[in-house]
RNA sequence: GUGGGAUUAGCUCAGCUGGUUAGAGCACUGGUUUGUGGUGCCGGGGGUCGCGGGUUCGAAUCCCGUAUCCCACCCCA
């Protein structure tokens, strides 16, 4: 038997399935209120795309993409998240020269070989959305309101965690503060953090250890390093977030795995889900469609992971619909299958092709949730007429052909 | 990539220290003296016990390898 791909699974199961749609409706549904439309850009880009915008120094650049060269000797990948392929769609049309705000939202697959675990799986889906032109904070507070709404609208619980990384002014000077302090104590931190200190100095900070831990309570931390612009920013979210009633963590340790983001990162957490508990990330990368060829751009956008979101979502009471045709006897089967036909045009009708008796069809249409369950028998072929049964309010009643 | 656990019917699992035709519940399907469901009763189908080797008279059960899932690390959505 040919299996799937590791940690590359099917949505066919009908719980999850239905999951997966509706939390794309109800998704949806929020970007377009926030006045996003939808982009779609392909799975396959070059791969210097992610190694200029992700940056080489992530994991997710360094080990886990899926890279080959294809048939025209070109370096490819499959895309691992969906920043990238949407601001270089936004340069390529040149919608940074024409200026003004674009908002996109998108979803769909993403690629990264890593090992599978619960809720990290290589082949993944994300929804996700971008901002381009709009530099005020009040459109990082807007992101994250979107995420909230979403998350609030499926009815799932979160953390929001809350960060500022700085920016060109203050981030570097910053970052060499860091590494210097990391020098300091080199010879005592774990083998991890050594490593990190050359890939990602910020994220020694988050280290689990507990010697690297309390060495670190004496390092320089970011968030009195801001300058001025940034720490007003960082204010004003907050600020802005407290007056619609948006509860936030700040966690100085936030530093997002990929290298574009600046000033405003966020993460939202849930505690339901084992240890990959990221449901939602995102943050500000003013730079990188500068960084990607384009004219300076401010942009802001999050992503989330659908996978992770299935089996929080809390489903609305599922209730009956539609109609459940069927015949008792093998010559009213023809009449049965023109009726359901005609019903389909507006509503939901399924007929069984099998006569069968009556306690047998209540038994099918019950199954299949419908609300009518309608039965033709002899009496109903001699005079004409369809039987029908409101399964929830247990009614009946006889209906003449032509006005069924 | 590192360390650990699991893998038996469509699903959730039982199967003791190796011993005759591998079980249960749910699901599916048929019937229920012949027109009333979701909540009765009786029956039926369905498993090369993840895959490949080995030990043994005999392996779902022991050993080795391998694949996949899960847990922790790492990382991230």
């Amino acid at each position: 038997m040919i299996k799937s791909l590791r940690g590359m699974n099917d949505i066919l199961d009908e719980n999850e399935s239905k999951r997966f749609t509706y939390f794309l409706d109800i998704a949806t549904d929020i970007a377009k209120k926030y006045g996003f439309y939808y982009i779609e850009t392909p799975l396959l880009e070059e791969t210097a795309l992610f190694k200029r915008s992700v940056g080489e120094s992530s994991d997710i650049v360094g080990k886990e993409m899926y890279q080959f060269i294809d048939k025209g000797e070109n370096d490819v990948c499959l895309r691992p998240e969906g920043t990238a392929g949407v601001v270089r769609a936004f340069i390529q049309k040149k919608l940074d020269k024409a200026g003004g705000i674009h908002r996109f939202f998108y979803h769909g697959p993403m690629f990264r070989y890593e090992r599978p675990q619960k809720g990290r799986l290589r082949e993944f889906h994300q929804f996700g959305v971008e901002s381009f032109g709009v530099a005020s904070v009040y459109e990082d507070a807007n992101m994250i309101m979107m995420a909230s709404d979403i998350l609030k609208a499926l009815g799932i619980g979160y953390r929001l965690q809350l960060n500022s990384l700085g920016d060109n002014n203050c981030m570097p000077q910053y970052r060499d503060a860091l590494i210097s302090f990391i020098e300091s104590v080199e010879d005592e931190i774990c083998q991890d953090c050594k490593r990190r200190k050359s890939t990602n100095p910020i994220r020694v900070l988050d280290c689990k250890n507990e010697k690297c831990r309390s060495l670190y309570e004496n390092a320089p931390k970011l968030i009195n390093a801001l300058c001025e612009e940034c720490e007003n920013d960082f204010s004003k979210l907050k600020k802005i977030l407290d007056d619609n009633d948006i509860k936030y963590e700040i966690d100085t340790n936030l530093v997002r795995g990929l290298d574009y983001y600046s000033k405003t990162a966020f993460e939202f957490v849930s505690d339901n889900i084992g240890s990959q508990s990221a449901i939602a990330g995102g943050g500000r990368y003013d730079r990188l469609v500068e960084f990607l060829d384009g004219r300076p751009t401010p942009a802001v956008g999050f992503a989330m992971g659908i996978e992770r979101l299935l089996e929080l979502i809390e489903m609305p009471q599922e209730s009956r619909e539609g109609y459940y045709l069927g015949a008792m006897d093998d010559e009213a089967i023809d009449t049965i299958v023109f009726l359901t036909h005609k019903k389909r045009a507006t509503d939901k009708a399924v007929c069984d092709f099998k006569a069968k008796n009556l306690k047998n069809h209540l038994k099918s249409a019950d199954k299949i949730n419908a609300k009518y369950c309608c039965v033709i028998g002899t009496n109903e072929m001699n005079n004409g007429t369809i039987w029908v049964k409101d399964l929830e309010n247990k009614t009946e009643s006889v209906m003449k052909l032509d006005s069924f």
